[in-house]
DNA sequence: CTGAAAGCGCTTACAG
DNA sequence: CTGAAAGCGCTTACAG
């Protein structure tokens, strides 16, 4: 292993001028030794050790990304983290930092990942709101949350218009004609999020003197898909259109729905949401609310750097905005 | 930030004494002040330092996951590499360490990014044949590839039988009475993987006296899934069945086809290859070639931490089992 | 522009 | 069972 030692005897001078070069602190190093030293650094395959100036400068150049784990499928398995992590990982790395990962069930270990390796600032992904106090409280560096509802003040974010995704759905199949409505999306863990989709959904109706009733309020922790199609299959008066979480859930309600015979979007309508790139293939046919992924994932690094660069930098909470994608998914109804 | 040095004052001991307690290497401290140790150390709230202990003890406890990136999509959106890292994440965090990731364009990143933060072990995931030897010549720590078909003698690797998959997929065309078949996978980029798949394939087809013709073997690296449907629409003697290198490609096709009015399998039949747990709601139709990632990432670890353990262990390259599931995307030829 | 000294928080290797 | 010394490879903070 070659050190910064070694390239110093070998050039005839201290390691505090070979660190300089390494560091590209120059200006403060004649341009001529600074070449030779970096000639022989690249001669010898010099690679600096992150350990020792992480633990010398206290700085790690580690941003951690902290996912939600849970019993049942990993995080990963939600194309919207994989995407997520994919988009922020590239521009993590772009600016020479690194990226270490950890699935987290319970909020103890945060402290523990984010203090051991003296991460220089961290993106949770997937549902912290009650934790984000205790988590700030012990962790004094920026700390970005994705999609949070969390209300502590001073907290920093990165969401989408959530409500406004709800509104738009609603307005689309009210100006399809459609009267009696349905929502899909699993209640409790995800948090804010998909209460304010639904919410944003049902006053949107309500305002139009439309009512969302409690039975068409589907909530996935309770029922499956499939479930959902067999209930809507034994309404006496089932909902003509579904507004679904996520295009997967959508997708995979229609799927089920079209193997029962039932003819989509004529006979149950959906609109989903995320509009994922790598998802696009699959989704060519459904009505959804669009967000940009890349441009959130982007916003996030963003303001993490900063805050990095800036450490007094005050917080803020930042809404990317939605809109509907029209495909085919969703009938008119005269 | 309180260090090894301060609960040694606290508690009137060395700091070997902490040490060897926090590394729970006692039988060498008595039992009475190791617990009073741990209570110490609980209450001031100890969080080992990594990169110190990193560089003093030349063991980071860090695995290096590294993905090929490649200009378009990033690794991630591919629903493959995020299930399988999602998997060996839960595996690594389980033995206690710790989970770096890294896109990677060209080699020398490589060696770069191992030995700066001094990585105990290596996942590849991806395409790295040509480079295998390179990378293994730079870097004596274990590195487990997966889905490597390099021929260098001494590899860790982690696959599948491809080849049977391919085996079975024409078997199973051939006892459904197809006669004319397809193959669809990119060629180039996916190294061994997919032309295994295709020999097996067409091996097997031609050991029953049957052709698969030159223009009927689609590269999705010169033409997208559309080109693919229409190219088959304006065959004079078109394929009946379809061999796709993955369900998600497979399912494309299907929509495309399908969105032609095509009737599947009828007029078109698929098998597909994977059939990952999360995508198998929308993979409810699709005959496929089911490969175990959860297996197969279980044993990635396994091995790598043998090898770890076990720095003189020989290589060792494990091959898993793969077996057709039969759905319904098949079509029965009289 | 350059360098000698001290220190980051831990472990190894030895001595008792 | 316990501890004092040296060192891991770097940077900070100072002095010249």
């Amino acid at each position: 292993m070659v050190t910064l030692k070694d390239i110093a005897e070998r050039a005839g001078v201290s390691m505090m001028t070979v660190s300089r070069v390494m560091n590209s602190k120059e200006g403060k190093v004649s341009e001529k030794t600074a070449s030779r030293i970096r000639s022989l650094a690249d001669e010898m395959g010099y690679i600096p050790n992150s350990s020792a100036r992480s633990l010398a400068a206290k700085s790690s150049q580690i941003i951690a990304v902290i996912l939600r784990d849970s019993n049942t499928f990993h995080p990963l398995s939600d194309p919207y983290n994989a995407s997520f992590l994919g988009f922020i990982t590239r521009e993590i790395q772009k600016r020479g930092f690194y990226v270490m990962i950890h699935f987290v069930q319970d909020f103890s270990d945060i402290t523990f990942r984010l203090r051991s390796w003296n991460a220089e600032g961290a993106i949770f992904l997937g549902v912290f709101d009650e934790e984000v106090q205790k988590i700030q409280n012990r962790n004094k560096i920026p700390l970005v949350f994705i999609d949070s509802y969390s209300n502590v003040r001073q907290l920093i974010n990165i969401g989408i218009d959530d409500y406004k995704g709800g509104q738009l759905a609603a307005e689309y199949f009210l100006k399809n004609g459609h009267k009696t409505l349905g929502f899909v999306g699993p209640f409790t863990k995800t948090g804010g999020v998909i209460s304010k989709r639904y919410q944003g959904f049902s006053d949107t109706l309500l305002a139009h003197q439309i009512t969302l009733f409690d039975k068409h309020v589907y909530d996935l922790e309770q029922m499956d898909p499939q479930d959902i199609i067999d209930s809507i299959s034994h309404d006496s008066c089932p909902p003509t259109g579904l507004f679904v979480f996520s295009d997967e859930t959508a997708l995979q309600l229609i799927n089920i729905a079209s193997n029962k015979g039932w003819d989509i979007p004529s006979r149950l309508s959906f609109i989903g949401f995320d509009d994922l790139p790598s998802f696009c293939t699959f989704s060519d046919k459904l009505t959804t609310i669009h967000q940009d992924i890349f441009r959130k994932a982007e916003t996030s690094c963003n303001i993490l750097f900063e805050h990095i660069a800036t450490p007094d930098k005050p917080s803020e909470n930042i809404t990317l905005d939605v809109r509907l994608v029209e495909r085919n998914s969703v009938c008119r109804l005269s």
